[in-house]
DNA sequence: TTGAGTACGTGAAATTTATCACATACTCTT
DNA sequence: AAGAGTATGTGATAAATTTCACGTACTCAA
């Protein structure tokens, strides 16, 4: 759904009002059935002979993705990685503003990046209470990433997308999401392996 | 199998001669069916009884993965992203060697970074040869992608990950990996828009 | 108004993926 | 040596996902 979303964006930009299945299908390259049955799931977002309306659908998929609303992030761990997504234009794109930015290192605290403050994990379940956060990133070292998580949950936050490759134990109820970047390039040397022997 | 992967280097340092499904299971929460599946795929590494060999089975699974051998690897982009990635210990470890890094703004061409100097997309081709890099990594912005894409395969380049969120146009035989950041942190939003509804 | 063209939505079929359950094979203790 | 315990590998089964194919609904032109 994300994909249709952004691609949406794109064709929205250049002006076009109503769009196919079949076009969609050539862009983001799933098959067109697969597209009318992912959307068909969610409600009859298109009139039959006609297509869908784009402006229409992009309205429906913000709503089922949740990004109709604004979100505001906590990112725990600013290392390089950590940087990245604070520069990163494509969450606030979407409805997601990094509103604090945690870190255990004291040469990191008080230091000012992309416009926030680093503050000290210490103050985290404070700032999350008075800044309404309800998602969290964690960029932080596999060894720190569950304890990192545990104050996390204490803090009352529910979704995490963590980037450290350690697969963390969260009690029901709370959303982890892994993201794991040598994960697809050993499926790129994989392949080109395979390819080496046949 | 990454994930396989990675918990063996765990188990490994800890010491453990030997593992089983059901202990695998435990720590990737894979179910112990699934993991026996995947491992008996590509051949039978177990003993019935005992379990996996822990040094055994990370040999067979470098290889499997293709990690057995050293990659050259070169990343194209080197905004907040790319720098992380550069600095990223985790490709290092699992053999994969950035050996150039490229970007077309004239302002980054000719720094250093992580001990590597940046280079001008135009010197690509050449370098590709020289270095023997097979692979690639694009953090470029969406607009540049398909342009600095047709470089790659112009310069015999035939795997790559792709970071830019637009979804790029290869020719057979060229293997495209696509991570796209927003959409895992759209999924959490939509699962706690979710929880909000019911 | 009718007919040709377009394109969604969706049962049905096909394919893929995951789970179950157990025969087989190994180890260790007595 | 035998029996109890453990754990793989894999047919069979179940579940999920994808594709096919077509009825239905809409548009436009003549």
């Amino acid at each position: 759904m994300s994909t249709y979303l952004r691609t949406l964006g794109l064709e929205a930009a250049s002006g076009t009002q109503s769009i196919s299945s079949a076009r969609l299908s050539e862009v983001t390259g799933f098959t067109a059935a697969q597209i009318r049955r992912d959307l068909a799931n969610f409600g009859h977002f298109g009139r039959r002979g006609v297509g869908y309306s784009v402006e229409g659908l992009r309205l429906e998929l913000r709503a089922i993705l949740g990004v109709d609303i604004e979100w505001s992030v906590a990112l725990i761990g600013v290392g390089n990685l950590g940087k990245a997504l604070l520069a990163y234009k494509g969450f606030n794109q979407m409805g997601f503003t990094i509103a604090a930015a945690f870190d255990n290192d004291q040469r990191k605290v008080g230091s000012t990046l992309s416009g926030l403050t680093v503050e000290p994990i210490s103050k985290l379940a404070e700032r999350v209470r008075e800044l309404g956060i309800q998602l969290a990133i964690m960029t932080t070292p596999a060894e720190a990433a569950q304890e990192v998580l545990d104050s996390l949950v204490a803090s009352g936050i529910r979704a995490v997308l963590n980037f450290a490759p350690r697969r963390l134990r969260a009690p029901e109820g709370v959303q982890i999401s892994n993201v794991d970047l040598t994960i697809e390039v050993e499926y790129l040397s994989h392949s080109l392996s395979q390819r080496r022997l046949s």
